[in-house]
DNA sequence: TTTT
DNA sequence: TTTT
């Protein structure tokens, strides 16, 4: 019994870095800022802008090399997840990223011709898979 | 630009209903209670049983109504959804439901023999589409 | 083990409406609407505007009547309630809201004079208790 | 406009370290593991345990330190915060933690005497601030 | 380093 | 109508 659950809306550092493992993966890692708005105990408005490290995998990784950039808003659902690897000088490092599981693009992405995927439809029953303008959701997109 | 999230952690009143749609679709119901506890300003404990209505589509529901027996825990995600209809005495009706993206099934689950679909590969990248023992997204189900 | 959590952002439909129980506790309502949006199985843009009835307790109540007002974006955090009630014809009705733990203001608010709360800390520790601008949690305000 | 939010239901990896600022204020540390299973794309089954740094600040950490040991489940409500430092080498590293804005003891509690914390009011209004047997909200605790 |  |  375990909930491992992380919510974020923020924009895009850069544009998304598209790979494909070794297996033919598509995997795309981008950077989301956060800002966050506070008063101090003087009263003082506070801010500080926090990064997080999204990385997203198969078709939904390609759909956002498509459709995000840099600047651009985004919802991103998914799960916290450390991995370590060692540095040059041998010592254990370790990462903290967010797995996306669902990505869904909040700005309105009339950047050029498209404005996002078409075809699509959600599964059985009256109505929406998730709640933003275009939303993707890793394993129910048609293409 | 939009948010509409339930995320509910409970037990079945009774054991889902399933039924199919003209067009054949699968939907089942059911309701979940949770169960919510604090101290009142006296300090005197209280609790209070609170009943959600679930509504699950496509083959999310078949294994539901599989898998899923009164009494049993279940982790539902999904958005809220408010139905209106017109009663017997002409007056406006609202109930409200959770539409379920996602359900887990939170209990052992060792009633008989089985134990949960098989065969389920999650969908590409390293890991786990979610988080809990069993875990069914609406899209993802190869079968 | 139970857990009942709703995430709502959206506007208001209307100006909160605060009023007071006989033991003096301060209550707003207000309705919020979240827009959905996706493609039918026909590749057809569908549309749908969900309503949700949202009530605050508190000195968050009184924040709400305040800062809050018609088409303006919020973010609420909350749990669900059904209550029930009978009718003039002698029938059993239910009714379900968000009861909100946390509001968040979502708008530049810079609509008129004030623009927010001052003065707040939100307890010890570096950092915000929450994400957005203006953030007002029930039990941590303080005025 | 921005969200920066992380739930999670794991157990601790040891006793929590309190610990206090120069300020004099309290802050707790554990780490908490969050258990995923899911089905590879053979069919076998996985599983991976993944380690999440907590911190709570105030009066909060002061009852986790005395409620939560070792082994116990807690719920952790928060947001997500990486700090950066310089290592002996020089080389900038990074933290990624889980800054906790609510934590919740899922387990009896029943190890010696106590059990949890008395004489609380969870506010104005009918109900609970949240939903879990013992619940402590970083700015709500009357002592 | 937890737990089932 | 669930459960602890």
């Amino acid at each position: 019994m375990s909930l491992n659950k992380v919510m974020l809306i923020g924009r895009l550092g850069s544009d998304p870095e598209l790979r494909y493992t070794q297996g033919g993966q598509p995997v795309a890692n981008f950077n989301l800022a956060t800002n966050e708005r506070w008063n101090d105990k003087n009263g003082q408005s506070q801010e500080r802008t926090e990064w997080h490290r999204v990385v997203v995998w198969g078709k939904l990784a390609e759909l956002c090399e498509k459709y995000l950039k840099k600047g651009r808003q985004a919802y991103v659902e998914g799960r916290l997840q450390t991995n370590s690897w060692d540095d040059k000088d041998g010592n254990k490092r370790y990462t903290t990223e967010v797995v996306a599981q669902t990505v869904q693009f909040l700005d309105g992405g009339s950047s050029g011709g498209g404005g996002g995927p078409s075809g699509r439809d959600d599964g059985p029953g009256p109505g929406p898979e998730s709640n933003f303008d275009q939303s993707f959701n890793d394993d129910d997109i048609p293409f």
